[in-house]
DNA sequence: GCTGGCACTCACCCGGGAGGAGTGCCAAAG
DNA sequence: CTTTGGCACTCCTCCCGGGTGAGTGCCAGC
């Protein structure tokens, strides 16, 4: 039922309602696009698409909009991730480049990728799971407080302070350092338990207990961790569909407080290439009314974490896509060179 | 011109219109408390206050409204701060207690101050200048890279990548990480730059340039660093103020996203005490419409960093001032313990 | 299958009138 | 001099009804 004039009509469609944000009719879209029919003819064509579902009109004489299968429609077949021009590319990395560490990058990210595509940026942080340890440190700041700091090869450092047990010496805290760094620098956070677990057997038995709080901190750490953290901005950009206020505006700004939904929300994208979930794709209530492009990005050929924009369902598919695509990968550039 | 019964009338216009939302006539005053007087009265100390500019009319035949001016008067002479209920005191104890590390402590923070408030939230990390240092670290990651990790006794903890002019070995990295430490922990930040300016020349010729280099990033990282990090939560309460939206919070939103006029905005604010800046006693333009209740902070008795909340100017004083005071003091009490 | 014509349906945009809250002023009372 | 009730006046808000126009669905003809 759906020829290749309907396909192009729907695309029409979502072209023209992203653009002016107003139920399209038969007869501007003949004016607007070269469709070499009548209006007549779109007419029993839109009569067609609402039939199926693509598009609906908001009260009996309007135009029409499309609806969440519209625009699935159009992302899936319809439209073609717009590559950006190479000043923006440009820009972009200079932008990226002047960073100075990891919260730097992740911060830049997002007001990047927020300017670039105008809506609401979400970048998480890199994923302790998927990354390998650099190093183990362990201080003693006083004689029964060790603090211990953890760096990861994407440039990531967490720290935990730790009441041991009993008071813990200055070379026995160096011996633990050396053969925590010697058992798991280099490994992968996933590996890390197995490899830990008879560290306390190499130790005088007053110093076991404290050792074995050190490392029940660590892989704490680890799993705690794995809750990752996250970081948005450009939530101003929602004010700019100001017609449905408040109604919209408030549920989705109360979803991107909740760091849970929106790890949710990027933990259910795939794992490799762009995802793209539409209005009521998303199962978060507050965000049915917007769509989320996400992708992941990493420092080698893998993805360690995702980032993407959260924007009305009408919105510019194909530039979007391209910016959260470009960014995505610029991010990674930069990671892989720190 | 300002007798008692004229700042009571005052007082009562400011509870009104910050409980209603309107604007607030003689009548329903006199109806609404115990002024012992007629309507008829009320109308003319309105007039009185007009003259003096603490109320307007948003139109001939409205009620009042407070000014600006009307609210600081408020807040200055006739609002009492109000101190939270025991249950609400021990429901923010609770909440904070249960944060793991700083990064934990200050979102705890921000998410409770937006709950208790209901409005913007605002936190600033423990200031470097103020802090002193706990600890320097060096990891030595490649033959020519080094790490540093500087760690606060607020429980920061900055890192910065660093690479070396020429390959510098275990035991002069030790022997630097023990001269560094032995000169700058328990100082103060501020302190720090005469204290490490010598050391290049207790190393051999050939490693001199990398001490240099570390030290100048330690030094850079004090600079940087003092350009302090906040974080911000609650932003879905602007959305209660659907009246006059989007006009209202599009440039309060504007304003949140930039960290530097956060920052100045609290930098603004006496270092004790608590501050009430009122609608267009805020600097930034996209602010003269609210107003900002912040109050420092600090582990011991010293305030090491600013919070607040950004409301509305028609926002409830005593309160918010209670809420803001009582947060403060329960991080401070936090802090001191970790 | 496409097209032009045509009647029909609503949302949107005024303009005007009724209603009402609130004010300012004034004259009288305390 | 202050307070009070009365009163005329202002002007915002709400509601109603008709006109307008964009857009549709259907149909008959090509």
């Amino acid at each position: 039922m759906l020829n290749e004039r309907r396909l192009e009509v729907l695309r029409a469609i979502v072209q023209d309602y992203v653009g002016t944000e107003e139920p399209v009719g038969s007869k501007a879209l003949t004016e607007r696009h070269k469709l070499g029919v009548s209006p007549a003819t779109v007419r029993n064509d839109m009569a067609a698409l609402e039939e199926e579902g693509y598009i609906a009109q908001p009260h009996t004489s309007a135009g029409r909009i499309p609806t969440d299968k519209g625009y699935r429609l159009f992302v899936d077949k319809l439209a073609a991730v717009k590559p950006l021009s190479s000043p923006e590319r440009r820009a972009i990395h200079n932008f990226l480049e002047g960073a100075v560490d990891l919260d730097d990058v992740v911060a830049r990210t997002v007001r990047l990728l927020a300017q670039l595509t105008r809506q609401v940026a979400v970048v998480q942080y890199p994923s302790l799971t998927r990354s390998t340890v650099r190093h183990v440190e362990l201080l003693s700041l006083a004689p029964a407080r060790v603090m211990l700091v953890l760096i990861t090869d994407t440039g990531r450092v967490e720290q935990r302070m730790i009441d041991c047990p009993a008071p813990f010496g200055e070379t026995s805290l160096a011996d633990l350092r050396a053969r925590l760094n010697s058992r798991v620098a280099g490994r992968r956070f996933a590996d890390v338990p197995p490899l830990v677990q008879d560290l306390p057997e190499a130790f005088e038995a007053e110093d076991r207990g404290t050792v074995s709080t050190v490392l029940s901190t660590l892989l704490e750490t680890l799993v705690e961790e794995t809750e990752e953290r996250l970081m948005i901005g450009g939530t101003a950009n929602l004010t700019r569909f100001a017609h449905d206020f408040p109604l919209t505006i408030r549920p989705v700004l109360e979803a991107l407080e909740e760091q849970v939904v929106l790890l949710k929300l990027l933990g259910e994208a795939k794992d490799s290439g762009m995802t793209v979930r539409i209005g009521h794709e998303n199962a978060h209530e507050g965000l049915n009314s917007t769509s989320v492009v996400s992708v992941g990005y990493g420092s080698g050929g893998e993805a360690v974490a995702k980032l993407g924009v959260v924007g009305p369902t009408r919105m510019d598919y194909p530039g979007t896509m391209g910016a959260v695509r470009a960014v995505a990968r610029y991010v990674g550039q930069i990671l892989a060179e720190s």
